[in-house]
DNA sequence: TCTAGTTATCTTGACGTCGAGATATCACCC
DNA sequence: GGGTGATATCTCGACGTCAAGATAACTAGA
């Protein structure tokens, strides 16, 4: 037996299906799609388990995070979350809704520019981000335990490549 | 200048971000786990323009999918839709509802298990998941045409070690 | 056979997301 | 100053998703 040489994952299983039933089809390309959309949802499950334990979710987590990292004043402008975290104009105006609801953030009149408004983390959103972000590194960091710190590395890389990739596109 | 030899991803420049604000943490996994996002966001957008192209998304393709590469006769039960495509069954319900409406799948009574319904392609999806599966594999070589066979191949090798490793948390 | 536990699917309500259109404001040029 | 096009945000309706609960049918043991 030779089982440690060929270790199938299940996107494997899927492409030996579509080579059996589609043979003139070249899948090699779904071999990377695939495991980028497998793992994207493994590593979301456990991130998701982590912000539920403070009242939050991926999509609140972002905010704040986004507005954290920042740095002072720790506000940014709607259209800079926008653009940050890469979501339409009427899901930026939801997430700010309710993170303002929970008392995180607040808006403020952009004295530059009556159009726009000021989005900012409040006492309360700053103290919460940044205990949940000390969970989140090490929810991440567990999620990658099983690879070396050259794989790891390495993985970093080519995911950095594959990404400019898929941009020129 | 060095400029080829630091090309920065808007990943690196959020881990920048996190370093300069929180020195304190590790933000090594981030670069993977926050790759791994932006990758299979910038990879389902084209993909999902494709589809579109054939009346379906994403949610519609996975299931024709499926029932495609399962071979003949081309018919699973929704509780083997649901685990092949990791959605709740609240999902698949709706799925298959939809794809019946389009007359793309059909349910029929399962003789052996009265619980269960098996779904199957129509004439109809079979000949249309055919022609998409086509457009699908030529637009996913061309999400990775920036890469060599090389890179590609080590991509996707570090890539199963990554779901392995994810999995195994 | 009856019963208890399991399994397969559907129903329902709450969310999050998008995209197109509406509104208000800005910037610039005449 | 007034008009025009660009910009920033919000509103709204349609979808897709999930989780929990409901329903129906299967299984195995007493």
């Amino acid at each position: 037996m030779a089982a440690h040489y060929c270790r199938m994952d299940h996107v494997d299983f899927i492409l030996e299906q579509w080579r059996k039933e589609r043979p003139d089809l070249d899948v090699t390309a779904m071999g990377v799609v695939g495991r980028v959309g497998r793992l994207h949802l493994a590593y979301m499950k456990p991130m998701e388990k982590t912000f539920a334990r403070f009242g939050l979710n991926g999509a609140k987590f972002d905010v704040l995070a986004t507005l954290r990292r920042a740095g002072a004043p720790h506000c940014l402008s709607a259209g800079d979350l926008m653009k940050a975290t890469m979501v339409a104009s009427g899901t930026m105006t939801n997430r700010i809704d309710r993170l303002e609801v929970d008392g995180l953030v607040s808006r403020t009149t952009n004295p530059e520019d009556s159009r726009s408004f000021l989005i900012g983390l409040t006492d309360k959103g700053f103290d919460l981000i940044d205990r949940v972000v000390e969970v989140h590194v090490e929810t991440q960091a567990s999620l990658l335990e099983g690879l070396s710190d050259e794989e790891t590395a390495q993985l970093a890389t080519l995911l950095s490549k594959a990404l400019n990739a898929a941009g020129r596109t």
